[in-house]
This record gives C-alpha cells, structure tokens and sequence, in this order.
DNA sequence: AGCATAAATAATAA
DNA sequence: TTATTATTTATGCT
C-alpha cells in the first residue's frame, strides 16, 4: 500500500492524557511506568534550566552526539509529555544520560558544558537595534500595505532600508503581535 | 580567561561588574556582601522557574503585597545584577521572604500559590491564529458538538467555512490534542 | 525608574 | 519536523 490518507488521527493517547487517569496503577497497557516519566519530564526542565540551557540547545547537542535528530520542539513535547508512552520510553534514557553528563561538565566549569552542548562559548545577546525615525516610518508604511511580507520582500526592505534582514524580520514578527494586542485591547476593554 | 567587563562609565557600577573584579574580597566599600547578593540572584532564579513564575509575576505579585512597585524590568535587572550594590542589598531581602512564602503556598497545593501569586488559576494560554475569529467561532461550535467528525462531516464544515478541508482535518486533530493536554498540562501539581 | 519594544525562547498549526 | 505565533526576557532610552 501506498500514500495512506488517514481521515484520523492516531487514537494513542499521550502520556499526560495517561498518568491524570485516576485508576490506573501508574503502569501503561504496554508496561511503562508512567509515573516514573512524569516525575523525570518534570525534574528534566528544571535541572535544563539550572543548567541555564534552552530546549534549542538540547535538541541541538542531542542530534549531534546521538544517532535519531530532535528538534527544539521534541524536546518540547517531552517536558509537557505531550507524546505517547512509547516515544517518551525511548527518549527518556537518551535525555537522562545526556543530562547527566551535562552536569558533570559543568560541574568542571561553564566552558566545558557549552563545549559540551556545542554552542559557542558566550554567545553574546545582540546588542538592541536602534531604528532611526524614518525607518521605522518606512516600515510602518511597508507594514501598512503588507504586514506579511515574503522572504524575497523582507530581503529587499532590509536592503533598502540598510538594516540586516533578521532585524526586519522579527520588527514585522513584533509589530504585528503589538497591532494584535492593542486591537483586542480596545475590543474587550474600552477605557 | 578573561573578563571582558569595562568599566569606562562613571557611574555607579551594578553588583555583576563588581563581582567580577578579581581582587576584591567579596565585599564592596559600603560593606555589602556582594557574593552572597550572587549567589542569592543565581538561586533565586531557579527557585522562581522551580515555582513555574514569570518575572512579571513576581513583579505584580511584589507590587501587590509590599509598598513599592516593582516591574518585571525590575525583577529581571536583579537576577542579571544589573543594579548597584545599594539597590540590590535592599531588594534581597523583600526577594527573600517573598519567595519563601510563595513555596510554602506551592507545598499545600498549585492553586494556594496561584493564588498567593494574584494570577487567575486557569488562564489559558492563547491561541495561535491562523483562522480569523468568525472562522474559530464556527469551528468550536463544531467542536462542541462533535469532536470527532466523519470525513463527510469535515468535508461539509470545509465548505460552509470556505476552508481547505486537509486545513479543517488537522484543525480537530490537533484541537483534540491540545484540549486534552491543556486540562490536564500541570506538571507541577502534588499528586 | 520604568515604559516601550527588540531579542530570545517556548508552544503549536501545518 | 518546520515555520510561525505566543510568551517571556532584556535593554535602549529619557
């Protein structure tokens, strides 16, 4: 058979849906303990974040080092165990021995765990990027005629207006959230 | 290694530039222990993610118990030590209390720290938009009464919302996940 | 002293 | 998984 059109989606139900039944034992159908992975899910983001390190980078260390790739989003989906038993079986032990490594390198020093991870070792926050007046005047009337521009059009704006194109990029990401927030502020809240 | 940390400004330099000199003791001229304002900072920021708490929440949360006002600028400039000595010696304390009180509340339950926290209990996280909101209006109602329609019946709804149908087919999908999720998505409630 | 918003991170429609 | 939206954090400014 090929090309199957699932009219569906898979019934197997996540492992959150799962460990909130009140009756079950804490043991799926299949044998996994799914109390264990709740307990670890939870205990995995919190030592991820003591570690000071972001889902990105996690998925990021793990396909370099481990064989399957893991997105920033799996790793997501595993800390809210919004997957099955099955993949979160598999996945704990990989994130569990990596984690653990993690720590012990940092435990060396911040710079052996960023050498670990992979990343850059510091990995400067871009320094807040100041529009001129009349930019941001262009890109209000850029905005105004399309506030969804195409790849092609942002590099052609940031060309034009002579500021790097992720810059144009996340000012057209910020600016339609802000238009987003204060229209549904007049609409529920008129002062 | 070095620390790249100039100090060309003449003001008042913050707790991070100070501590990061190499030959000072620990404690700055007025007599502050600026070590333990670090590792205070340090702690409190995994204690406060612990807790599942935004800066703005703390912040709002501050603001509401004690007398001055603090905005999530605030809480943020802190845990960066992005304030001078003075500023942080007189937060550390109010930090202090604050947030041992608020485990306390998360030991008898989420909903006491919600509480304490003055956030509403269930505030559901907001949707993505894609459809416009007439479009989601009508398929909720959909969803209400029937979550699991047949390939006729999303056919049938595709065309009165003039939709994709493979657009409406992966909208109940993932509006069944997402409903099931989100009611039961506190990792960190006692059991 | 804190607002406005740029940048970064997490969540999710596709 | 990818590409985007939603949310949170950080910072330039006055």
């Amino acid at each position: 058979a090929s090309a199957p059109i699932p009219i569906t989606c898979s019934e197997t139900p996540t492992v959150s849906q799962l460990v909130s039944k009140p009756h079950t034992s804490g043991l799926d159908e299949d044998g996994i303990n799914l109390e264990e992975i709740r307990e670890f899910a939870k205990n995995f983001k919190i030592r991820r974040l003591s570690l000071g390190l972001t889902q990105t980078q996690v998925g990021q260390a793990l396909t370099a080092t481990e064989g399957p790739a893991y997105s920033q989003s799996a790793i997501c989906r595993f800390e809210k165990l919004d997957i099955t038993p099955k993949s979160a079986q598999k996945l704990k032990p990989v994130l569990e021995k990596w984690l653990h490594e993690a720590e012990l390198r940092n435990q060396e020093g911040q710079q052996n765990l960023m050498e670990f991870v992979g990343g850059e070792p510091s990995k400067k926050r871009k320094r807040r990027t100041s529009f001129t007046p009349q930019a941001i005047e262009a890109l209000n009337a850029y905005f105004e005629k399309n506030p969804l521009p195409t790849g092609q059009e942002i590099t052609e704006i940031a060309k034009e207006l002579n500021y790097d194109r992720e810059v144009v990029r996340v000012w057209f990401c910020n600016r339609r959230q802000t238009l987003k927030n204060t229209s549904k502020l007049n609409v529920f809240q008129i002062p």
